[in-house]
DNA sequence: CAGTGGTCTAGACCACGCG
DNA sequence: GCGTGGTCTAGACCACTGG
């Protein structure tokens, strides 16, 4: 077996690495294929004659990059591929708030998967200085934070905090925590707001130990980070909103007319 | 000093874990700011009582989140914020290819940074099986591809590999390592060719050794990885692009019509 | 040179999973 | 119960940095 090669003692570089790279390699060919079990740590040690300490750093360098994912008492597995989630740069289009979809809602289900919601908090707060900065409110004003969690088929994938100025929620569902159908932007439209258009802002780095928590990440996997702005005809910003995604599950999808 | 706290041995969060968190959380509060160095291993193994392997695995937790860098000899130090370079959705427009400029430069000079390219390399190839698939060739035509790295002040900043059916290539300079001002889009669009839009997948990991290497980065600092397909009037796709970016250097922007 | 992190050894005890 | 990975100890030698 490739992954069960031998070790370059004259080489320069360090055995755990020798070791990393020929498992890596073994996984990329598909010698180990996805979902298989590694050779366990007492193999990998009696194999090329090293102490568990220097097995275990090599594993350490595969679950740094994500390739594999330990299972505790049953042993260390290549990550299965998740099926990913593709969110058109089309999902805030109009004709959906109109059928009544969220853009969370109509992308699950146009995978054909089952979006739910949970850990909903509502609160008055202020934001932080850069959201209130594009919401134009004062550094002391309070804003409505709708804070929540999006799962598909029950797995937490998605993280968003909303922020929308009072004035703007004041007279419309948006404070409950059920906003109806089309979410927060269909009701924002019904108290008579027009969006001009989004901005989004996307980004990547390793997740936070409480992100790793509430979107059960796995180790070795970024967020993709995405800020989006809201802009209403007359150019305000009607609403911030904060997305932290699993990397391992978004493909994010633009269209850029050539303009 | 907040780095050096207590450890709760009754807890059952592991010790590694502990001496992770105090340290996460005094960088966080800024209590060790960026740039400095973080207590030594033998300073901390000394106040906790713990062995250096437990320290250094507390140590290789903040590594893999990014937030500090070890260098040889000299200590661990607080990652400093990198300059954040932003690319926005507009960096197609054809004014800038009409003023000679590629995107990549565009970009780089509105940020007054010195944009270089190297380690291009323009062969004849097979394009991978889900390019071929996007371009429309079948699946053992060559098409040309350029490869190459961008670089910024010198430093590294993104990987580039394109791909371009031969025909489209034919009777253009696009084979030739100097492709021009305003880049292979101005080229094609002197060759008669007409971009209707482009389109843009975007997603992000942990990246390959390869990468690592080539675009220098530091452990515990994902990739951003783009693929563009540029659209003719006739929805042909002229051309594939798979970009990777180091993820702490990138903001994507993109601007969506509320259509 | 002393101090730093990088690599590696050879053990130990524990918690988990599965039969 | 046995094999798995998770945590931890107490050393060792090396390579790099800086005064």
């Amino acid at each position: 077996m490739a992954a069960l090669g031998v070790l370059d003692m004259a080489s320069d570089r360090p055995v755990f690495q020798q070791i990393a790279d020929q498992l890596r390699a073994s996984i990329s060919s598909g010698s180990i294929a996805a979902g298989e079990r590694l050779p366990s740590e007492a193999v990998l040690m009696r194999h090329h004659g090293v102490a568990r300490m220097t097995v275990r750093q090599a594993l350490g360098v595969l679950k740094a990059e994500g390739l594999v994912v330990a299972e505790h008492g049953r042993g260390v597995f290549v990550r299965p591929r998740p099926v990913m989630r593709r969110l058109g740069s089309d999902r805030f289009a109009r004709r959906h708030r109109r059928r009544g979809r969220a853009a969370f809602e109509a992308d699950a289900k146009a995978a054909g998967q089952r979006p739910t919601v949970d850990q909903l908090h509502i609160t008055r707060q202020r934001p932080p200085v850069d959201v209130a900065k594009v919401l134009g409110v004062g550094p002391d004003e309070e804003v409505l934070v709708r804070d929540r969690r999006y799962l598909l088929d029950g797995h937490p994938v998605e993280l968003a905090v909303s922020y929308v100025p009072l004035d703007v929620a004041e007279g419309t569902p948006i404070r409950d925590p059920d906003s109806g159908p089309g979410g927060i932007y269909a009701r924002m439209e019904d108290a008579g707001f027009t969006f001009r258009r989004f901005h989004e802002d996307v980004t990547a780095r390793m997740p936070s130990p409480e992100e790793t928590r509430r979107l059960d990440l796995p180790p070795g996997v970024p967020v993709l980070t995405l800020r989006r702005s809201a802009v209403e005809a007359g150019n305000r910003v009607l609403e911030v909103c904060d997305t932290v995604m699993a990397a391992h599950s978004f493909v994010l999808s633009y269209d850029l007319p050539a303009k």
